[in-house]
DNA sequence: TCAATATTCTCAAAAAATAATAATCATGAT
DNA sequence: ATCATGATTATTATTTTTTGAGAATATTGA
């Protein structure tokens, strides 16, 4: 591990679960010197990435603050979603989380979300945290929605053995169904007692492949309900689309006119 | 520029007012020559923190999200004072934003806000925005609190002119009255109508320096209201303070037991 | 004060990044 | 379809950095 490599390495390190490195912890687990540590250290420490915490030990920094706020006002994904995200719950007239997820590294990952005022949960689909791929509406319409040779891919490295073939094959079936329905209906696949209700937010050419969902109480709403929220997802999925592609267009074309 | 600095250089420059870039542009930015910016973005592509964009351009990627949502879990000074922003908006009885910013890389940086339900305006004061150090009650606060040794070198750094040296004086006044009283109210400095009032939350071991701040329509509270207000945030402040305190003494207990 | 640990410094060796150029790949226009 | 244009990647000798081992220094707590 050297260079870029080597910084990346040390900040994956802080997660969740370990956010307090000390420098020779950092050396011993990622088998590099401690005074090459130090230095890198040092250098992310001075560039915001990490900060001194207690004693002897170093935290993520604020840059990644900063850094975040910058692609919350400039993400299109994520300026064009947060009006329809909240145009959803309002209209919604259930206690609720609408919620913008995308494709990221191999998994699926919220980017955007928003509850109702009166909404007593949460989803575990919360800003910024990876998700998996297969499981739950929003997930299952990203993975549905992937270009071919990217499902391909990950079906690969997620190495299958034998009787795995069969999942695979009816997660296929599952998934062509979701592609013709438009929209995707799970409960209780994440979280106990919560239904999903996802729909694509797709751009081939920008390389979007994104969802919009909704996460309620699956006890709460009869089926009246759940059709019209299903026409509310849906809709606002492709309303969300639709100012995307012209985003996408204008940019394209400011971007010609530059060269 | 070599090694991580030209990385973050490049990083650097995706700004919000600046949320693409071509590797060309980069290139000719930078001083760079094409082709190493190339792997440089690259590099930054394939560990998240950029993104393909429309056509040749590049933006921030998803892996800031990711990093600010680890961060909003583990750093101290939001996850204790999430809460207690909470309660100030609810106690307020006013229409306001509550926040919390701290000293960040030469300027003030909003951390964590938080507004009430019914509230029409926002501050400026906005999660991860840097702000100016020497206007804001939510900065002065924190100028006030600065180390020594770090206020005089942002003074040196300012440059100061002969007729600045009075304008620091000033300033040296008001920031000891600050500390005296423990708190600071000020109006429209940052957003015209708006008022700040902010106390400090001050852990010199740990080298915590930020501020604790309610933001309200000035004409929109009496003399009374306000001196509730003051009352509301300086409490809210010394709590938060208190119980950053305990953590900090609990990680670094935790810390020698690793050791 | 001392002892222990964290951190920085030094410097020769080694590896890795660099930059110029060539080659390849997309893309849109004709 | 073909071409032209620009974007992107590959190649490679060179040079610059980074690297890492250990020494030196600072910091901290007892």
């Amino acid at each position: 591990m050297a260079g870029f490599s080597r910084f990346l390495g040390v900040l994956r390190l802080f997660t969740p679960d370990t956010p307090a490195w000390t420098v020779p912890a950092l050396a011993e687990t990622t088998g590099v010197p401690a005074s090459t540590v130090y230095r890198t250290v040092r250098d992310l420490v001075a560039s915001g990435f990490l900060e001194q915490a207690a004693e002897a030990s170093y935290r993520l920094g604020p840059a990644f603050i900063e850094f975040d706020r910058s692609l919350r006002l400039t993400d299109p994904l994520v300026v064009a979603g947060r009006p329809v995200l909240h145009d959803v719950v309002m209209q919604a007239h259930v206690p609720c989380v609408a919620m913008l997820a995308r494709f990221y590294n191999g998994s699926v990952m919220c980017v955007a979300d928003e509850a109702a005022a009166d909404t007593p949960f949460r989803s575990s689909y919360e800003r910024g945290r990876p998700m998996p791929l297969v499981r739950g509406s929003t997930s299952k319409v990203i993975l549905a929605h992937l270009p071919t040779r990217q499902f391909n891919k990950l079906i690969e490295n997620a190495g299958l053995d034998n009787k795995a073939e069969a999942k695979v094959e009816a997660l296929r079936t599952e998934l062509a169904d979701i592609r013709k329905r438009g929209f995707c209906s799970t409960a209780s696949e994440i979280d106990p007692g919560l239904a999903g209700i996802s729909a694509p937010v797709i751009l081939k050419d920008a390389g979007i492949v994104a969802s919009l969902s909704i996460v309620a109480h699956d006890a709460g709403i009869d089926e009246g309900q759940r059709r019209r929220l299903i026409l509310l997802v849906v809709s606002a999925a492709s309303l969300l689309a639709e100012d995307l592609r012209h985003r996408y267009e204008a940019a394209t074309k400011a971007t010609q006119k530059v060269a």
